[in-house]
DNA sequence: ATTTTTGTTGGACGGCCGTCCAATAAAGAA
DNA sequence: TTCTTTATTGGACGGCCGTCCAACAAAAAT
C-alpha cells in the first residue's frame, strides 16, 4: 500500500480524526487510540506523522485556525470601504464554517487547555492578534487612535462572547443574531466616537 | 480526631484544593490522589465525601458560581436606580473575586469541559439565565422590551468576550479597562435604544 | 465500660493510557 | 531482479488512574 506522499494526506486524516473525538468524547477522553481508530489507522501511525500526543492537539487547533484565517481574508479582498472591511471581519468570525458542532468543541476545548499548554497558548495569541491588528488598521481610518483601539478591544470580545454563548447553549437558534448585534453595537460604538470629534451633534428634543 | 460535623470542613477543604490543583495541573491532569494530597488528606476521603470525581468537580463549579451570586446580590441591594443596578451587575462579573487566577483557570476548564457533561453544562445554564433576567429586570423599565432584549444580550456578550480575553491572556493589565467598556457599551447602546423610542434626534451638523 | 457511630487511612485491583519497537509489505531505485 | 526507502501494523511495557474496601481511631451514646 505505501504510497510516497502519504504524509499530508495522514496528516489531514488525524486531524480530522481528532476534530471528530474531540468533539464526541473531549479533550480529555480523547485519546491516540481512539483518534487512530476514528481515522482508520493503527495507532502507531499517529507517533510515525506527530511526535506525540499535544503535537497532533497543537497541529488540529492550526488548522482550524488557519481555517478561519483564510475565511477572513477571503472577505476581505472582497470589501472596499474600511466599513465593509471591517463588517468582513465580522462576519468571517461568524461564518458557517465557524458555526460548526465540531468546531465549537474544539477551540472550547482549547480555552480549558490553553493555560496548561504554552503551544495551545500560543495559538490562542495568534488570534488575538490577528484579530485585534485587523480591526485597528481599518478603525484608525474612520476614528481617532484612542477610539479605534477601544472599538476593536470592544467589538473583539462581543465576536468573543456571542460566540461563547452560542457554542456552550446553541443560542440563540439563528446564527444572524450575533451577527447583528455585532454590527450594531459597531455602529452605536462609532457613531458615539463620531460624534466626540465634533463632526456632529446629538441635539435633545 | 474524629469530631462530629467535618463534613462541610472537608468539603470546603476538597473544594478548595480542587480549585488549586485545577488551577496548576488543569482539568485533564487534575486527578482524585493530586486534589487529596493538596487538601491534606487520603485519597478514600474524596469518595467519602463525593460519590466521584465528577460530583467533587461539579460541587466546585457550583461553590465559584454561588460565590459571583452572593457577591451580585451584595453590590444589587445598595443600588437604587435601574441605571445603578445594571452597573452593580457588571461590577460584579469583573470583581475582585472574579479576577483571580486560580478563578480563570476553573471557568475556563468548566467551559471545555461542559460539553462533555450535562450536570456542568446546568452549571453555565444557570450562570447565563441568572445574568440575563438580572439585566432584563432592570433593562426593562428603561427601554422597549425588545430594546431590553437586544441590550441583555450584548451587555452579557460583552461581559464573557472581555474576561475571556482577559482569563486567556492576562490583558488590559487594569482590570478597570473592561468595566469601563461594558460601561460604555451600555450607555451608547442605551442612547441608541432610547434615541429610537422618538424622544430625541440625531442631527449631523 | 461498652457499644455504636463517624471519620479516616492506605493499599489492592482492573483498566486504560502514551510510548516504543520489531516485523511486515509495498513502491521505487539500482 | 535485488536493494533501499517509505508506510504501516499491532502488541509489549511501565505507569498512572478511579474505585473499592477492610481495617483502624476516636468521639459520642449507652
Amino acid at each position: 500500500m505505501p504510497k510516497l506522499g502519504m504524509a499530508p494526506i495522514r496528516r489531514k486524516q488525524l486531524i480530522g480524526a481528532a476534530i471528530a473525538v474531540i468533539h464526541e468524547d473531549g479533550f480529555n477522553h480523547a485519546t491516540v487510540a481512539r483518534i487512530a481508530r476514528r481515522a482508520g489507522v493503527s495507532s502507531g501511525m499517529v507517533h510515525h506523522y506527530f511526535k506525540d500526543k499535544d503535537e497532533l492537539l497543537f497541529a488540529t487547533m492550526r488548522h482550524l485556525l488557519s481555517d478561519l484565517h483564510a475565511d477572513a481574508v477571503l472577505r476581505l479582498s472582497a470589501a472596499q470601504s474600511p466599513e465593509a472591511r471591517v463588517r468582513a471581519i465580522i462576519d468571517a468570525c461568524f461564518g458557517d464554517a465557524q458555526f460548526d458542532a465540531q468546531v465549537f468543541s474544539a477551540w472550547l476545548a482549547l480555552y480549558g487547555s490553553a493555560r496548561q499548554s504554552s503551544s495551545l497558548q500560543r495559538i490562542l495569541s495568534i488570534y488575538h492578534r490577528r484579530l485585534r491588528s485587523s480591526l485597528l488598521h481599518d478603525l484608525k481610518k474612520m476614528v481617532s487612535a484612542a477610539d479605534a483601539a477601544r472599538l476593536a478591544d470592544g467589538i473583539a470580545a462581543m465576536i468573543d462572547g456571542l460566540w461563547l454563548r452560542y457554542a456552550l447553549t446553541g443560542q440563540p437558534e439563528d446564527p444572524e443574531t450575533p451577527r447583528a448585534l455585532t454590527r450594531d453595537y459597531f455602529a452605536a460604538a462609532h457613531d458615539q466616537a463620531f460624534n466626540r470629534r465634533g463632526k456632529s451633534l446629538r441635539v435633545a428634543s
